[in-house]
DNA sequence: CGTGCATTTGACAGACATCAACTAGTGTGG
DNA sequence: CCACACTAGTTGATGTCTGTCAAATGCACG
């Protein structure tokens, strides 16, 4: 029982949250009153805590309740790939095979609700709401990772302009977009390098398309050629 | 209803399969005995017709019986991105909103099981293999798209090894494969050129890795050292 | 008000794309 | 059945984009 009590391992309740910066992403609103809200449990994850590991066996699905996390595979020279972004309402953790193939971590402090697999798979079959959820949160998952591998056959410039794109209608304040992630986080996810990153966000800023007040915390000035540099 | 008579548009049973190259893509074993069996209706395919379109609505799930497809997304300047492959067995099709995202096509003769979204959805509330089969698929296929995202952050060998190691896996005809697709679908999907596809290729030739006897059959000649130029 | 990490900027090198020409394999028509 | 035509695939030369290495700057926290 590896994962079953993550939180008095990992994440005690109470502990100050670590070299928390003052993004206020806890202003995301969390998704509200699904049918899985009164299964599982919530476990409060803080920042850089890892809710599972590669290779460790999957019996829960994971349920963001608020914060960012993501999901990273590690090869064996040390690249860092990092597959997906979790944010509010997201559900993840599902596997084929007996132990996860990916690696999540919170990338803020997070709460999470852990259900057992064999749990929602049981109601699931009784409760056409819970059938229902799952499918559209698995479907949500396919369409975000497929999306994503568009995103990663694009040029640098496209794929940071889609990536702000995507974090500003995800988290939805107006125009201005407080990454919870850092210039690595997104490297390994846009499949480039920091100094890229870097480089391409200082593109956008001259090309007075967003507006970088502080490293993370970016205003889209001009949505209409953000979104068509993001192709 | 669009997509509802697929086969009497797009491909007539009866008629000759247009420029189908000698490939023994047949010889792959269709999967069998599936709780989705029963369902729906078998359709045949030809070469080069779309089972659906993006933008179309999205009212059936699809099962590949026999056959090799791919998923693709068109984007605004033209450039075509292939998402994923289909293979006898893989279950597709399965959107959150009203319509479909990418476009599926046949790329050789292929039987394709179309089953009623409602109709399946129905089943798995009371059928719990049903239900099984559609997880265990959903999750197949996120998991095949997380991969295929560590493909692409990999530089040009890494992808086309990467690339020739799951068709081996996938195609398991010992250590000789029949590729289905063209260099330039090997290219859309790997997100690099055909002429960067082929350079890789010869490389992997000049290195004894592979075996090239037709353009699209080659043989696995050292998989150890294939797997490793993988990463 | 420093200290340390995150981020940016710069110079240079390497990998891949692009453009172009060539070769080989496949289907067609005599 | 063979020759031709056409498309698929390969190879070469060159340019551009992104990675790498190095250094400077800025921001958060103590």
């Amino acid at each position: 029982m590896v994962a079953a009590e993550p939180v008095s391992i990992q994440s005690p309740a109470g502990i100050r949250i670590a070299k928390a910066p003052s993004i206020a992403t806890s202003g995301v609103i969390p998704k509200e009153n699904g049918p899985l809200d009164r299964m599982g449990r919530v476990v409060p994850f803080n920042r850089g805590s890892e809710l599972y590991s590669q290779l460790e066996p999957a019996n829960y699905l994971y349920q963001l309740i608020s914060g960012v996390a993501q999901a990273y595979r590690l090869t064996a020279d040390g690249h860092r790939q990092i597959v997906a972004f979790y944010l509010p309402g997201d559900l993840f953790g599902f596997e084929v095979g007996k132990n996860h193939t990916l690696s999540v971590e919170a990338i803020t402090y997070a709460r999470v609700r852990l259900i057992r697999s064999s749990t929602i798979m049981a109601a699931a079959l009784t409760d056409e709401e819970v059938a229902h959820q799952l499918w559209i949160s698995l479907a949500h998952e396919v369409r975000r990772n497929q999306e994503h591998i568009s995103r990663l056959s694009k040029t640098a410039r496209e794929r940071v302009a889609d990536f702000l794109w995507e974090m500003s209608k995800r988290f939805p304040n107006d125009g201005t977009v407080e990454l919870p992630m850092s210039r690595l986080d997104m490297a390994d996810y846009l499949g480039i390098t920091i100094e890229t990153v870097s480089r391409m966000l200082t593109r956008l800023m001259e090309m007075s398309v967003i507006k970088i007040s502080r490293a993370r915390k970016i205003t889209i000035q001009d949505p209409g050629l953000l979104k068509r540099l993001a192709t």
